[in-house]
DNA sequence: GATGGTCATAGGACGCCCAT
DNA sequence: ATGGGCGTCCTATGACCATC
């Protein structure tokens, strides 16, 4: 209201501007405002929230406007004023009120660093209508109405509403008592007067004052500035509460409210007011944890159900350990010692609205002992500071000593895996006097690392997998298909890395022609779980499916080999000689091209030539590779064509994986594909024809140039410290090298690796 | 020393009220 | 209708003490 008219004109002429540029925004997430002066930097909260930072001060979302967005300063509670508008992507920072304290660059900086922490995850989304979706405000969304039990949706607008009804009621009979607001000091007293929650009582020898907490914390760190209502008398206090107390009752079908009725209250006596007052100081505070709880239950719930003969105590989903919620009595909805029991037991971290754990109850159980991680005091010691922990000259020795990254499990695991590869096991390797899981990189950084990352990253792919939830490429082969991740085959596979890099499609299919389904599914889970159990007599086939596909870790270097040229990329005119598919049994006769030559080049580099100057994005490209016959002079013939069909993966499998996979849609499908190239060896127009020149054969390789890479899930697991390997590297090899063979390796104690060999089979050295 | 119990506090999201 | 100001509600977390 006190808005001069400069600041009026500017705030419309603000306006304008917001809207136009409002208008010709993009998304922004994460911009760094130092690079801007225009663009303030947008940090994820500790609650993941949106959190701005600009010019050192710091400023939490409050409004959200068409076209503009208006934040405040996180010191609000310091009655600091400050706030500041932005577009809604977050550019050209006004600031609207000043602030009433020095920039904190520190904090904006730890702010800073936590986000970097967390992968710069996106903060703001720029939807239709350039309205920006908080992610928080959706994940709570989503927690609310997702992990609420359905007793609990039901409960909660009516508590709701019974709690806002509750203080309207208690606003009326205050202000009949004329208690009004009058300014920014009063304005306090009226809330103060009229909402219970936050009471508190202080009892002085002649008068009672009614103050809240949080001025009570602005009394102890500025005397002069705070606020406080100083009654008349203790009747009035004691009146007031006594209607209050009315008020609660009035409603006995609130739960809370029957809640309350029970709480054995210290006995009313004109003589102890002050015990009276500490009681329903008490109590009232105690009314206001079983609103919370009741209202909004933590995340927490999501990991624990309520015993329900004992409401003291909660059984632990993962673990099934039944942990005792703390108090002795039950209205006390203390979460405390859950959020303990996930964070030390399970490794639970709270992102965003929810409880993430690292840690699945097959690997907590596995194990002798649970891995502890570090102690989040101990992080959040070094959040808070931005300067680290002043390094003795004997830890930065040992540092320098220890130039490889630490991985970080104290107790080995008890890993099962199956893998041709060859684990080496340098000698443990701990960094003592230095916080476990924070690595100072420099005097003025720490690093943060998420120590059970990598676990949970394997555990949640094959969920992905098995979910298909943001598949975008689908395999197919013998009638059926397979919905995969294109990052992950990619991640796995440089061959079909190479494969989808140079095919820009958005769901592209990729009919395998000579592949058994089972070798490819066998594949598949093999790069999403890191490993496959398959049969002991099928384990060659597999193998040299791997070899085609060029999958990692089963398909490594083979210097022994005959023939050690990778699968070649030849056109679909050559002579195919292959296991056909029935389905693709008129393919399979089309006639030999005489001009087909064998190409020594690889795949991936003739692929890319060729595809960077003849293809351009499709929106669908059915490719087909077909997979050598003999498995020791590997020829694959990929041929790639534009897909006239108006088919989108999911029209093409509208169902599920299973259904989608019967043989009615793939003949479908390749009925309508042999329609469009019957013959398969004549180019039509809208048919582009890929042609593969010849590549030099990649020079050999030095036996001792090569490197056998551990499986990367192994080495997550396990107390594995990186170092530049230099000795045993031979006896590596020659286990890799024996032939493939089926090895499973149990980590136990002292980090001791057995390996045993269910393969008798060896090739050639 | 590990775990449980209790309490207090900081921080964040959101709604409400009032002035323009 | 919009913007500014403020309070409420809620959760995470730490401190301290007790118990095993």
């Amino acid at each position: 209201s006190k808005m001069p008219q400069r600041m009026k004109s500017a705030s419309n002429k603000n306006k304008a501007e917001i809207k136009e540029e409002a208008s010709t925004s993009s998304v922004l997430a994460g911009n760094s405002g130092d690079d801007d002066p225009n663009v303030a930097e947008v940090v994820l909260s500790n609650k993941g929230g949106p959190k701005l930072i600009h010019h050192g001060y710091m400023y939490t979302l409050h409004k959200k406007q068409p076209y503009n967005i208006r934040w405040r300063c996180v010191r609000r509670t310091m009655y600091c004023r400050g706030s500041i508008i932005t577009t809604t992507s977050c550019t050209k920072p006004r600031v609207r009120m000043e602030h009433n304290h020095k920039p904190d660059f520190a904090a904006a900086q730890v702010a800073r660093k936590r986000y970097l922490a967390l992968g710069k995850p996106s903060v703001l989304t720029n939807v239709e209508g350039n309205t920006v979706k908080s992610m928080n405000v959706s994940q709570r969304m989503l927690h609310k109405e997702n992990d609420i039990p359905e007793e609990q949706k039901d409960r909660r607008p009516k508590t709701r509403a019974t709690a806002r009804k509750k203080n309207t009621l208690l606003q009326r009979k205050y202000d009949r008592r004329g208690i009004k607001n009058q300014g920014h000091s009063t304005a306090r007293t009226n809330t103060t007067a009229s909402t219970a929650g936050r009471l508190v009582l202080v009892a002085c020898k002649d008068t009672v004052k009614l103050t809240t907490r949080r001025l009570l914390q602005e009394q102890q760190r500025d005397r002069n500035c705070h606020a406080q209502v100083t009654t008349s008398s203790k009747e009035d206090i004691v009146e007031s509460i006594r209607l209050e107390d009315v008020a609660m009752k009035q409603e006995p079908e609130d739960e809370e409210d029957c809640y309350l009725e029970t709480v054995e209250m210290p006995a009313l006596s004109p003589s102890s007011s002050t015990n009276r007052h500490a009681g329903v100081a008490h109590r009232v505070r105690s009314h206001a944890r079983s609103l919370r709880a009741m209202t909004n239950p933590s995340a927490v719930w999501a990991h624990f159900d309520l015993c329900a003969n004992d409401p003291l105590r909660a059984q632990c989903r993962i673990c099934g350990a039944v942990v005792v919620r703390g108090g002795a009595n039950p209205r006390q909805c203390g979460t405390t010692n859950l959020h303990r029991h996930l964070r030390v037991h399970h490794g639970g971290r709270l992102i965003g609205s929810r409880y993430h754990v690292l840690q699945s109850p097959s690997q907590t159980n596995s194990t002798s002992k649970t891995i502890r991680i570090a102690a989040q005091s101990l992080v959040r010691s070094h959040i808070r500071n931005i300067a680290p922990a002043p390094i003795s000259q004997q830890q930065q020795q040992q540092q320098q000593r220890q130039p490889k990254t630490l991985v970080l499990k104290t107790i080995p695991l008890k890993v099962k895996q199956v893998a041709p590869t060859t684990i080496k096991m340098p000698p443990r390797q701990t960094s003592q006097g230095v916080p476990h899981n924070i690595v100072h990189q420099q005097p003025t950084e720490v690093c943060l690392r998420w120590n059970s990352y990598h676990s949970n990253m394997q555990n949640s792919f094959p969920s992905l997998l098995d979910s298909e939830q943001f598949v975008d490429v689908t395999l197919a082969c013998e009638g059926r298909s397979l919905k995969c991740h294109k990052m992950i085959l990619s991640a796995c596979s440089d061959y079909l890395a190479d494969l989808l890099r140079e095919n820009p499609c958005q769901h592209p299919i990729i009919l395998m022609k000579d592949l058994k389904f089972w070798e490819v599914e066998a594949l598949v889970k093999f790069m999403y779980r890191g490993e496959v159990n398959v049969a002991h007599d099928k384990l060659p086939q597999l193998l040299n499916a791997a070899e085609a596909l060029q999958v990692k870790g089963l398909a490594g270097p083979n210097p022994s080999s005959q023939n050690p040229k990778p699968p070649l990329l030849i056109p679909q005119s050559k002579p195919v000689v292959s296991q056909p598919v029935p389905r693709t049994a008129s393919e399979t006769k089309e006639k030999p091209s005489t001009s087909g030559v064998s190409i020594p080049s690889s795949p991936k580099r003739a692929q890319k030539r060729q595809h960077s100057e003849s293809i351009e994005p499709k929106p669908f490209t059915k490719i087909r590779l077909q997979r050598p016959v003999t498995p020791t002079s590997p020829t694959t013939t990929v041929k790639m064509e534009p897909l006239d069909i108006p088919l989108s993966p999911t029209e093409m499998f509208p169902e599920n994986n299973e259904d989608s996979s019967t043989p009615s849609n793939f003949d479908k499908l390749m009925s309508l594909h042999e329609e469009d190239d019957p013959g398969g060896n004549e180019t039509t127009d809208g048919e582009r024809e890929i042609h593969f020149c010849e590549m030099p054969e990649p020079p050999d390789i030095n036996e001792d140039q090569m490197e056998f890479v551990p499986t990367d899930f192994l080495e997550q697991e396990q107390d594995i410290v990186e170092e530049t390997e230099t000795t045993s590297n031979k006896d590596c090899k020659e286990e890799s090298r024996e032939d493939y063979s089926f090895v499973e390796f149990e980590i136990g104690e002292g980090d001791r690796i057995e390996k045993e060999q269910y393969s008798k089979e060896k090739k050639p050295v």
